[in-house]
DNA sequence: AAAGCCCTCAACCGCATCCTG
DNA sequence: GCAGGATGCGGTTGAGGGCTT
């Protein structure tokens, strides 16, 4: 496409990292902080492009990571999110301190969705499977569920009434403005558009832009 | 003990959105 | 208001390790 590459493909090493690349890595932000990726690797003698330095800091490096351990109440907090957010990772994370989008995104799909699927429960919809399915003159992948299933993109959720608890992360441990622990009709809870059937998540905004 | 299969997770890719001039 | 660059996000892939036969 007509998308200039994010770096010059030809000089950047891919694939695992070693150690010595994490160390200059680390050594590099500790030395100068987060910001410019896109000159982060020259500067810090990387043969790698930022995309790939951010990445691997973000989901690897960070000191204030937690790593693997998820709990029954961290399954439980991230199957809620994920039914009154759907896919957006960043924001499910961002309710789960020392978690990266990453992670919760890979354990999502190995441990919950199989999690949900052995109590009878779509991971899409977050419904009984055969009441999704009745539910679905829809298909079934298609089945409303019951986040907004075209959902704002990330960044204007912020203006979304559920935006205080992303904002609220930092001071509060988790979630105070969600009413979490109940077994919510999310349907119902929903501050956002009305329920449409629509392609999940991300998927939303391509059919209008290119 | 070996081979094949399955599962997990780190990393990549492409697109969307934000930011700046 | 527009264009181009930078960053962030979500989907997908592939290598490696563990498990089963």
């Amino acid at each position: 496409m007509g998308r200039s590459p994010c770096c010059e493909k030809a000089h950047t090493n891919k694939g695992a990292w070693t150690k010595e690349e994490d160390q200059r890595l680390i050594g590099y932000i500790k030395a100068h902080g987060e910001g410019c990726w896109r000159s982060l690797p020259k500067a810090a003698g990387l043969l790698r492009c930022g995309k790939s330095c951010r990445l691997r800091w973000m989901n690897y490096l960070r000191p204030d990571l937690k790593r693997g351990n998820f709990t029954d109440d961290d399954d439980e907090l991230i199957i809620k999110l994920h039914a009154l957010l759907g896919n957006k990772w960043s924001l499910i994370a961002g309710q789960l301190p020392g978690r990266t989008d990453n992670e919760i995104k890979n354990y999502w799909n190995t441990h919950i969705k199989r999690k949900l699927l052995n109590r009878g429960m779509d991971p899409h919809t977050h419904r009984p499977i055969s009441a999704a399915a009745a539910a679905s003159g829809l298909t079934t992948s298609t089945a409303a569920p019951v986040f907004p299933s075209s959902p704002a993109p990330a960044s204007r959720l912020a203006n979304a009434p559920f935006a205080s608890f992303q904002s609220s992360t930092v001071s509060a441990p988790r979630c105070p403005d969600l009413n979490l622990d109940l077994d919510l009709d999310l349907s119902m809870s929903l501050p956002c558009s009305p329920p449409k059937t629509a392609p999940p998540a991300k998927s939303t905004p391509t059919s209008h832009q290119q």
